[in-house]
DNA sequence: AAGTGGTCTAGACCACCTT
DNA sequence: AGGTGGTCTAGACCACTTG
């Protein structure tokens, strides 16, 4: 170590990080004290700490008040996936970008989005089914229920100008979130939309929101063959 | 506000996400300078810095020098996996985990596996295929590429013991990763080793890992029907 | 009971960006 | 040139957990 470089908390982090890569620090492990690290680095324990709460956060090091801190023997392996707002994607990959309103209904709850919900009564939704293209080619299908308790005011949005993923996200913040992906097989209508072959593998996104207990929305977001979701750096 | 309450830094970003969410502060507005939250709050200007950091890192908010703070116009959805080793995801489930070896061979690197991992020449890469089992049933199957440069320890483990997914884990740190993933249907050997009936759709995921530029291996993990992924809380 | 991480504070200086 | 976020520091106290 330089003593004479200033250390900044990332600083210290990659310099920890790189320590147990090369295993000065191994997996099991007891690391020094913070205030230790801190004065072998030449720098404030709150640094050291700062850098410590990152690590911990991505999964790298376990932290116990009196236990000290620990390398992690299992390292988690965590990756963040931005869902963009299919707009953009399509455009940031230059291409033009359409929309297409298929299906508008109001309807009472399914049981499989109630579950979803986690509800136990149906309400009335909006039913959309929507399609995403991108240079005037089918992209993702969203198939959407939207609850009119949560947000009326979805009814009298105009839906084949504007697709409800967009008005959503501008006008209606959410306090929770699901997230999950999974691969359907293309077939009836979800092929026919798609322009996919029957029988193709399809990328399936999954997403869910809430405002306090109350939901608001839940779609399944279905893509073409060979779409492929990349974690951010 | 309750004045009077002591806020951490975790409470005001609790505060501020709240004014977002009931558009006190709206999408794209500025909002006051830390310092002037700070005074609000009563607490420090570091503890609003904290609090925004972390507001900035989940996708609410932008930061710039001298530009202030904004609520961003189009909040990014952000969500975060933990990619399990496979015998502790199965296990977890309360399932008992089995594995088998299927083959083993040194090989050199094809031109789809060199892409993956950004390289310009092929190499000497031990080529595994193997089978997770979750109540002897086929779960998830993988087919990896390990490079035998960065890893020569590789060729001497036993491989119908320990799986490679569990053995690089613990003995082999990286330093950079990119997962993906995506669909594909079923067929072929993939179909008859996962007993899935052809045509149905699995879930990849597609891991490669790194060690500074070296790369390490990469592999594609192709689970059986119904697998699903979901986003850690 | 004591050790270690978690957080707060007040002040200082730096770095970047807009004007 | 000036304003705003980014970070550091030193010291203090708190909170959890373990021996």
């Amino acid at each position: 170590m330089n003593v004479e470089t200033r250390m900044s908390w990332t600083g210290v982090r990659d310099e920890i990080r790189a320590r147990i890569l090369n295993r000065t620090y191994a997996p099991g492990d007891k690391l020094p004290r913070d205030e230790d690290i801190a004065a072998e680095l030449g720098c404030a324990r709150t640094t050291v700490q700062r850098a410590m709460q990152d690590l911990s956060l991505a999964g790298l090091v376990e932290r116990k008040r009196k236990g000290g801190t620990h390398v992690r023997t299992d390292p988690v392996t965590r990756a963040t996936f931005d869902i963009p707002i299919t707009r953009r994607e399509v455009e940031q990959r230059g291409a033009k970008y359409n929309y297409q309103l298929i299906s508008r209904e109001l309807e009472e709850t399914p049981i499989e989005v109630m579950a979803r919900f986690g509800i136990q009564r149906p309400s009335r939704m909006l039913h959309v089914k929507a399609l995403h293209l991108a240079d005037n080619r089918p992209y993702i299908l969203e198939d959407r229920w939207i609850d009119t308790t949560s947000t009326p005011e979805i009814l009298s949005v105009d839906l084949t100008r504007e697709s409800a993923n967009e008005w959503l996200v501008r006008h209606k913040p959410y306090s929770r979130l699901e997230v999950s992906f999974s691969a359907v097989k293309a077939e009836g209508e979800t092929a026919k939309h798609l322009s996919a072959p029957v029988g193709s593998a399809l990328f399936v996104i999954e997403r869910t929101t809430w405002i306090g207990p109350a939901p608001i929305t839940t779609v399944q977001a279905v893509a073409v063959p060979g779409y492929q979701l990349s974690a951010r750096n």
